[in-house]
DNA sequence: AACTAGGCT
DNA sequence: GTATAAGCCTAGTTG
């Protein structure tokens, strides 16, 4: 079967939300949100819309003048009250307004977007959500997700973990999931062939501590949990074409230092750097990449370019070095949706339920519970074989939380 | 409709 | 000299 149809099955089958158990929490929520609301008016001296980032802005950096010196700005001229500005913030403050505020945004974030909106898209003739899907939502070849977008249910924070577990199972059925595991790096030790990239996943290495060993050029066994997290993030970070000034932004190194780290990985890892330039030149010299499927990405800009470009250009090398990696991805992923499908129609009641970029969320029966899983691990890791495994990893549960091994 | 912010992979 | 990490969707404010 060819995708629209089973995204089609997909978006018919909706998933279950327990209603009373969100409308319990938006109560509980509201208390909450209420009291840091007085907490936030008492030490600003006066009751303003903390929803409003222009009168959050005056308040923080006016009347309370907390320091703000180099602080971004917005384009209209305001100082800007993004989370990580705040962050920067915490320490100085004495008042304890920047905790309550980040704490207020977290609530009402999750609430009016979660677990206020979602009991409302309850369609009355199934009793579940039923999201929409876009085959071409995503200029990559990502699906996209909308109304609701279940595309990007909380998970992080302890109280979007509880979101998650209002998403609940039918009776007799369990979720599963499946996700593969650092799938975009292993496309991408696949396009480049870089070796040391090739060997780890090979040898089913933790890529991000054999990354950081290389780069420190200390054994694996030393690496400390700092140094693994570190290099987490510049693996992660190359995959969008991060520059050292990011890296020093978002680490304690200076820029120099950051410089110097970027070379050490090149050093240990030539063959991305080279997939790096040649897909940069590429874009440049043809005016698209393809994804390993053959979806072309297009890039006018290197048709049509001038010194004003420049920024703009900079901008398109990274997507096409990202196009490459998050496009094949999301090729492969849906392979494997439609062999899943198919495969699954022969004997099975479970289906297929949700893609999250690179997870797949079913439902099925408590007696088939095993097969399924092992239907579709080999399903999704055989689905586009690749120089290196495609890791699967599954969990199952009665709600969409409390998914375990 | 633009802007700002923030949820996910 | 300047900007600096990809792709989405939704909510609330502003004008």
């Amino acid at each position: 079967m060819p995708l629209i149809p089973l995204l089609a099955a997909m978006v018919k089958e909706g998933v279950g939300i327990d209603v009373e158990f969100f409308e319990k929490m938006s109560v509980e929520m509201v208390e909450r949100i209420s009291q840091l609301k007085r907490e936030i008016f008492d030490i600003a001296g006066e009751p303003f819309n903390i929803n409003s980032t222009q009168q959050l802005s005056e308040i923080l950096f006016k009347k309370l003048d907390l320091p703000h010196e180099g602080l971004r700005k917005t384009k209209s001229g305001y100082f800007s009250t993004a989370a990580d500005v705040l962050e920067g913030l915490r320490e100085e403050d004495e008042t304890g307004i920047i905790v309550a505020i980040v704490e207020y945004r977290e609530l009402g974030k999750l609430k009016s977007t979660y677990v206020d909106a979602l009991p409302k898209m309850v369609n009355p003739e199934t009793g579940r959500i039923h999201t929409s899907y876009h085959q071409t939502g995503a200029i990559t070849g990502r699906l996209a997700s909308s109304k609701p977008n279940l595309q990007n249910i909380p998970i992080r924070t302890e109280v979007g973990q509880q979101i998650r577990k209002g998403f609940i199972a039918r009776p007799g059925f369990y979720f599963l999931a499946a996700d593969y595991s650092q799938v975009e790096l292993r496309v991408l030790a696949h396009i480049s062939q870089d070796k040391a990239l090739k060997k780890a996943f090979l040898e089913d290495q933790d890529i991000h501590k054999t990354t950081a060993a290389a780069v420190y050029g200390i054994p694996v066994e030393e690496v400390s949990y700092n140094q693994r997290r570190f290099a987490k993030a510049v693996n992660f970070g190359l995959i969008y074409g991060m520059g050292a000034y990011r890296l020093a932004r978002d680490s304690d190194l200076t820029l120099a230092e950051a410089e110097e780290y970027i070379q050490a990985y090149f050093e240990q890892f030539p063959g991305i750097n080279d997939y790096l330039e040649q897909t940069k030149l590429q874009a440049r010299q043809e005016g698209y990449v393809a994804t390993l499927l053959g979806r072309r990405r297009y890039f006018p800009i290197f048709k049509a370019s001038s010194r004003i470009n420049r920024q703009f250009e900079m901008r398109a090398e990274r997507e096409a070095v990202n196009h490459r990696i998050q496009g094949t991805a999301a090729d492969i992923l849906k392979i494997a949706m439609i062999q899943l499908h198919d495969r699954l129609m022969v004997k099975f009641q479970a289906k297929i339920l949700l893609q999250v970029h690179d997870e797949l969320v079913l439902e099925a029966p408590e007696n088939e519970l095993e097969n399924v899983r092992a239907l579709v691990v080999k399903t999704m890791s055989s689905a586009y074989p690749l120089d290196v495994p495609l890791k699967v990893d599954t969990s199952s549960g009665r709600n969409w939380l409390e998914l375990k091994d």
